[in-house]
DNA sequence: GCCGTTTTCGGCCCGACTGTTTTCAGTCG
């Protein structure tokens, strides 16, 4: 089920394309995708907002207010409900696929009649396409290819996977005479969640010699699109990349430009404009003569624009640009801040590494502490048992010997359908610290999963929600508890919520971590380490954290260790 | 439809590439 933000959202995006597609006003269409975002966006819940309150959010006027209020006391928007009428919802499935848009969507329905993908294909198989205007052989072929990666597919990747392929491009390019700097871009740069398609960035006199290598490459499957200043291929495993050469004077602006996000530069954009700017990704120029003032360097362009440089991570047109104006950036969480990993395992259950391997990872990272946290007893496959947790934890108290980098022993403990957990709270007080998961159990009701985690931050022992949505990305579906309730909960009783770095979970997503932060919530960015190699996953984990704009003060394994331990015993007393 | 160190009207980011066009619309990012 989710928040009224996100439906009303979605109601009002289905309306911005009923719009375009309907060939309605394109400002207009744009208003309201921006108002959408604002929506989706918005702290606080849209269903407790009058007229007035709704009006306050960015994006949102008297007209598009109305309709939410409609919306949300009737289920009903008068305005689309007639879109709607018009335009079978097949039709909008149709603007999904890669090359068509709205005007050609509404072509092929006023034309042919068709209304869904399935259709669409027959028509094409059958040449009905042949003689439509604007719809020759390479657009019915280009068409017919984008279903096929619609469907294969889904669009995105794991961000651990494209940056495999962005590393292995950047290492070949970078090797090429001519070539002076090479770097990713896009979404990749901006640290999100999973990835549509890689950008890769190339400063460089004579784009040709570069372009021709790069369609060259053995991960190329085939070339989508190929020009001076920009080559587009797919790789052999079906994920797009994009190169973009510019000048190396144009480094800076070409830098920022495919960064995004593009609402973020929209944003960035408007400011130019009314200083009488025009930013390009080719730099920031003098509307009136075109003369050109900055471009070389990122920090530059913003310089100009009378901002800071903010964070690939922060620039998503959630406020950022505003807070860049004012000056209350946030001052966000870097991986050198973190003082431990508050949650990894071992071979004692279902780890692959050692207890002492996986120490020496950790002092390898410089670590100050570290919490051993294999699983809890009530997860059979794992065979733990009160022993087993025992001998371990004296095990790790003889290894506590350098000093240097303190030991923590913990455990993974289970959540169950009613929120209690493994074992009884003396054996619990035997842990230093405890991160609680739910494992099990997902198809809950929303309202009986909300108990769930509540009951389990009223736990005395639990520090940490460990990847409280347990989403798999492309996998697994998020568990949709009432979320408010939950960080409420967490906030008030002194528990973190976990953002896992593991790159098919980061979990908390980010939306949420923002959610939580706004409730009062502390957070602990944890590896979830099976193996030695898994600590280096941290990075992705970083990354969701900026994105939630997250600050050293936010996380609890940034703290000292005396912090950290006043932390679990302040919630343990108040119990 | 929204919005305002230029504004309550007249703008709304900007450029590259494709396909089908004989000068440009559509799509994408």
């Amino acid at each position: 089920m989710a928040r009224p933000n996100e439906v009303v959202a979605a109601a009002l995006q289905e309306y911005a394309d009923l719009i375009s597609i309907t060939g309605g006003d394109a400002f207009r269409a744009r208003t309201y995708e921006k108002a959408a975002r604002g929506v989706a966006g918005h702290a606080t819940d849209v269903a407790t907002l009058d007229l007035k309150g709704l009006e306050q959010i960015p994006g949102v006027g008297k007209s598009t207010a109305e309709k939410v209020v409609e919306y949300l006391s009737s289920g009903r928007m008068e305005a689309l409900e007639q879109l709607r009428a018009k335009v079978p919802a097949g039709v909008r499935e149709l603007i999904a696929i890669p090359g068509l848009g709205p005007a050609k969507a509404m072509t092929l329905h006023r034309e042919l009649g068709i209304s869904s993908m399935d259709e669409l294909v027959h028509a094409i198989e059958a040449g009905r396409l042949s003689g439509l205007r604007g719809f020759g052989a390479k657009t019915a072929a280009n068409i017919l290819h984008g279903v096929e990666v619609l469907r294969h597919s889904g669009g995105r990747v794991m961000v651990s996977t494209a940056l495999e392929v962005a590393e292995e491009v950047i290492a070949a390019l970078s090797g090429l005479p001519g070539c002076e700097k090479c770097t990713y871009a896009g979404s990749l740069r901006r640290g999100r969640d999973s990835i549509g398609d890689v950008d890769i960035l190339v400063a460089a006199r004579e784009s040709k010699p570069i372009m021709a290598a790069f369609t060259e490459l053995p991960l190329v499957g085939e070339v989508i699109a190929g020009g001076p200043a920009k080559t587009s291929i797919r790789t052999t495993g079906g994920l797009q990349v994009d190169l973009r050469v510019v000048p190396p004077e144009s480094w800076g602006a070409a830098l920022q430009y495919f960064t995004g996000s593009k609402e973020h530069n929209i944003r960035v954009r408007e400011i130019a404009v009314r200083k009488g700017l025009k930013l390009s990704e080719y730099g920031l120029f003098r509307a009136e003569d075109d003369t050109l003032l900055v471009s070389e360097t990122e920090e530059e362009v913003y310089e100009q624009l009378g901002l800071p440089w903010i964070a690939p991570t922060l620039r998503e047109d959630r406020g950022e640009v505003a807070a860049a104006r004012n000056g209350t950036l946030p001052q966000l969480v870097t991986a050198a801040d973190i003082r431990g990993d508050l949650h990894t395992h071992t071979n004692l259950t279902d780890g692959v590494s050692t207890l002492e391997e996986m120490l020496a990872a950790g002092r390898a990272r410089g670590y100050r502490y570290y919490a051993v946290t294999d699983h809890a007893k009530d997860m059979p496959m794992q065979r733990m048992t009160d022993a087993k947790m025992l001998a371990q934890r004296k095990k790790l108290r003889a290894l506590a010997g350098d000093g240097k980098m303190a030991l923590l022993h913990g455990s993974e403990l289970n959540i169950d359908p009613d929120g209690g957990v493994d074992w009884d709270a003396d054996f619990l007080a035997g842990f230093d610290i405890c991160v609680a998961s739910v494992h099990s159990h997902f198809t809950q009701t929303p309202a009986e999963l909300t108990h769930r985690f509540v009951k389990a931050c009223e736990n005395p022992y639990v520090n940490i929600i460990g990847h409280p949505t347990t989403r798999l990305i492309g996998r697994r579906k998020p568990v949709e508890p009432d979320w408010d309730a939950v960080f409420d909960a967490a906030a008030a009783t002194g528990t973190a919520m976990e953002v896992n770095a593991f790159p098919d979970r980061l979990d908390l997503p980010d939306e949420l971590i923002m959610r939580a932060r706004e409730r009062g919530v502390k957070f602990a960015i944890n590896t979830d380490s099976h193996s030695t190699v898994h600590l280096d996953m941290l990075r992705f984990g970083i990354a969701i954290a900026q994105r939630g704009w997250l600050t050293p003060a936010d996380v609890i394994n940034t703290w000292t260790l005396t912090k950290l331990k006043a932390f679990v015993t302040a919630k343990r007393r108040a119990a």
